[in-house]
DNA sequence: TGTACATCAGTGAACGCGCGTTCACTGATGTAC
DNA sequence: TGTACATCAGTGAACGCGCGTTCACTGATGTAC
């Protein structure tokens, strides 16, 4: 296919890489070959390295170059477990949320995100319990995290103004894990069943529901 | 040391170990050698064969004889879990609860079975969301097996009479969850902490309450 | 009860294979002058 | 701008090792007569 001799010099047919530019680019596609076969329903603590490195296209030394060892890469996954949840939650305060049913349009938010990134979600439900130990403590800390921000939202907006701090945290906590464990199930779906999924939806739903519900009772000592 | 020759011809030294009898006995070492290896600190679903043999004593060839591969003997694992768990249901009716704490008398049970059986929990936490799918699934049905004896049991004694079946099982749902999360985060503590660990409880009963008291305001429709 | 044969749980050796890690290398990118 | 050298991401080959699985075996338990 020739291509016209007056065309002016494009800028970057293929934009002048850096070296640095194209390390990051290497790492990317490992970290992407993990979730890739997670994806294809192996636990992340059954990978082996040189698994990874095939379905990344690279040959297996190259691996050090960007992380020491597996547990390493799981780490920089939980990392972006944790950037996505954020994300979620500044995308949520920026829409505001429906006040008359706060509560569905935030699990609609969630849904749009686990479907989204849903190999992500798949790692962190997974070795959320089973993992190595040091990957379990990192995704608790971030699952901590995640509580405490979504604790001084609900306090910002005024919902639940009688509890405290504490007992906020405590209630975001327990939304946290049956957020992840809805993630957990819905993701385990066979897919095309709307049905079983529309249900799943629902109970998850209710279940919060039971939560908030419970929580506007809480009484303090 | 000396034996008495007149000592009367004892019934069973060493008893007689039928066949059938010997056989179970292995494949409890079996059982118990992942069990073991998973109290390591190891995921089940990164256990090798040779591994699980070894840690039993026998043969890896010996392996073939008892199951077809691990994920098999996932399975009997998420059966003894499944035990584990009815039993705890009906110690929890023997006993009766004290109505004046119910809820803090159930957790107690509660504690002591995972105190007792801390390396079975510690594989059901782990696999439900990471696990291979097959094991996954297991755990699943035993779940929800097990969150539809607690409806029934809830029922019998009265508790939360308004409910439908629907919902008393979408809550006992969650109550699962809640109780396997928490036998999770107390198995992660290092050992000697019991004031974390005091905490850990007090803050799972907190969430349970949280839940009943919503349940006890849960309308249908 | 005693004997001869059948069963089969566990053995031990062997196999081919993919693993994680090391190493010296190469060649494109970056830097100094 | 041009040249000479340094850096270092990714390569390819090699290593020793433990893996899962197979196989013919052995010897104690079980059974038939």
């Amino acid at each position: 296919m020739p291509v016209s001799r007056s065309a002016p010099p494009r800028p970057d047919p293929d934009p002048p890489v850096s070296r640095t530019e194209q390390k990051e680019r290497t790492r990317l596609r490992l970290v992407e070959a993990a979730l890739s076969l997670i994806g294809q329903g192996r636990p992340f603590s059954a990978l082996g390295l040189r698994e990874v490195t095939r379905e990344a296209g690279v040959v297996p030394a190259a691996f050090y170059r960007h992380f020491r060892d597996l547990d390493q890469l799981g780490l920089a996954l939980v990392e972006m477990g944790g950037v996505t949840l954020r994300r979620l939650l500044r995308e949520a305060r920026r829409d505001g949320i429906p006040p008359t049913d706060m509560l569905r349009g935030s699990v609609l938010i969630y849904k749009r995100f686990v479907e989204d990134r849903p190999l992500v979600f798949r790692f962190i439900a997974g070795e959320r319990g089973g993992g190595s130990r040091v990957i379990r403590e990192a995704i608790r800390t971030e699952e901590s995290h995640f509580a405490s921000e979504m604790a001084q939202d609900l306090r910002a907006i005024g919902t639940l103004p009688d509890l405290s701090s504490a007992s906020l945290q405590m209630i975001c906590g327990l939304v946290v894990t049956t957020m992840l464990n809805a993630a957990s199930d819905i993701l385990d779906l066979p897919a095309g069943q709307p049905k079983r999924e529309q249900e799943l939806v629902a109970n998850f739903v209710r279940q919060l529901r039971v939560i908030f519900l419970g929580a506007a009772r809480w009484r303090e000592r």
